[in-house]
DNA sequence: GGCCAGGAGGCCT
DNA sequence: AGGCCTCATGGC
């Protein structure tokens, strides 16, 4: 059984993971205190042997019927898919998560992903090549606001602070419901709904989530006013993926 | 090409 | 409703 083809590029460079890196045809990052790296080639035969790498990018859903029905719904998200076919969305550890969407408020994709190197590079355990894991909650314990902002996270800075003070919330919002794990992961400063949203869908498997940012807001007051995005159900977190990466992309981002 | 100014994939008060 | 760190971005 093989699962659909995965479009690799969208999949890790639409905005849902800032770990990774492309040098020719290798995609590498630090992911979850592992140094991984492949190439399209290599990629299927890796997801077989590794089971959290399987997980990771979601290799049990069924996309092939996810995407069918989407495209079937309008035209304009089946132009979407149409065009970046292959989008996954991404079983990641919640922590990195955490904080990738805390340092993502008011900031590109450029910078966050700096700064997201930044922490690895200053707190996190060598993994080799120059490389360094994402820095764990402990690691991080201890480490004050002015040393946040000198790497750059600005008014983010207290966020994190706040965040490694409460990371035990990640443990516990797994176990909630929807609703009440969102509640749960907002009592960390700098977290919203926003925020909240894209940790629930991004680590969670929580595909019935629809984070609104600006970007979406946009799109859903030009090509589907007043329609609540309970209409792409089950598959909203999927929905918003497409929309979100076929606008940007036309954007030119 | 270099320089400057307003905005940026939200959140908090 | 406004401010926030910093800087990538667009306009000149």
């Amino acid at each position: 059984m093989t699962g659909s083809r995965i479009n690799i590029d969208a999949t890790l460079f639409c905005g849902q993971s800032f770990a990774w890196s492309r040098e020719g045809d290798t995609y590498q990052a630090a992911i979850d205190g592992r140094l991984i790296s492949f190439d399209e080639q290599t990629l299927p035969a890796l997801l077989e042997r590794d089971q959290y790498l399987a997980h990771y990018f979601d290799s049990a859903f069924d996309y092939e019927a996810a995407e069918g029905h989407l495209s079937s719904l309008d035209p304009h998200l089946g132009a979407c898919i149409e065009e970046h076919r292959g989008i996954r969305i991404l079983n990641q550890d919640p922590w990195e998560t955490t904080v990738s969407f805390i340092l993502s408020q008011n900031n590109s994709i450029t910078r966050i992903t700096r700064l997201y190197r930044a922490l690895a590079e200053g707190y996190g355990r060598p993994l080799g090549n120059s490389c360094h894991a994402f820095p764990r909650p402990r690691e991080l314990d201890g480490v004050s606001e002015g040393d946040f902002r000198a790497l750059g996270l600005g008014y983010r800075a207290p966020y994190l602070v706040d965040a490694v003070k409460k990371s035990e919330i990640l443990n516990e919002a797994g176990a909630l419901d929807n609703r009440a794990a969102l509640s749960l992961l907002m009592e960390i400063k700098g977290v919203g709904e926003k925020v909240g949203s894209c940790i629930l869908l991004f680590s969670y498997g929580r595909k019935r989530i629809f984070p609104m940012d600006v970007w979406i807001k946009r799109i859903m007051a030009e090509y589907y006013q007043g329609v609540d995005p309970s209409i792409f159900a089950p598959y909203e977190g999927l929905a918003q993926q497409y929309l979100f990466h076929y606008h940007r992309s036309r954007a030119g981002g």
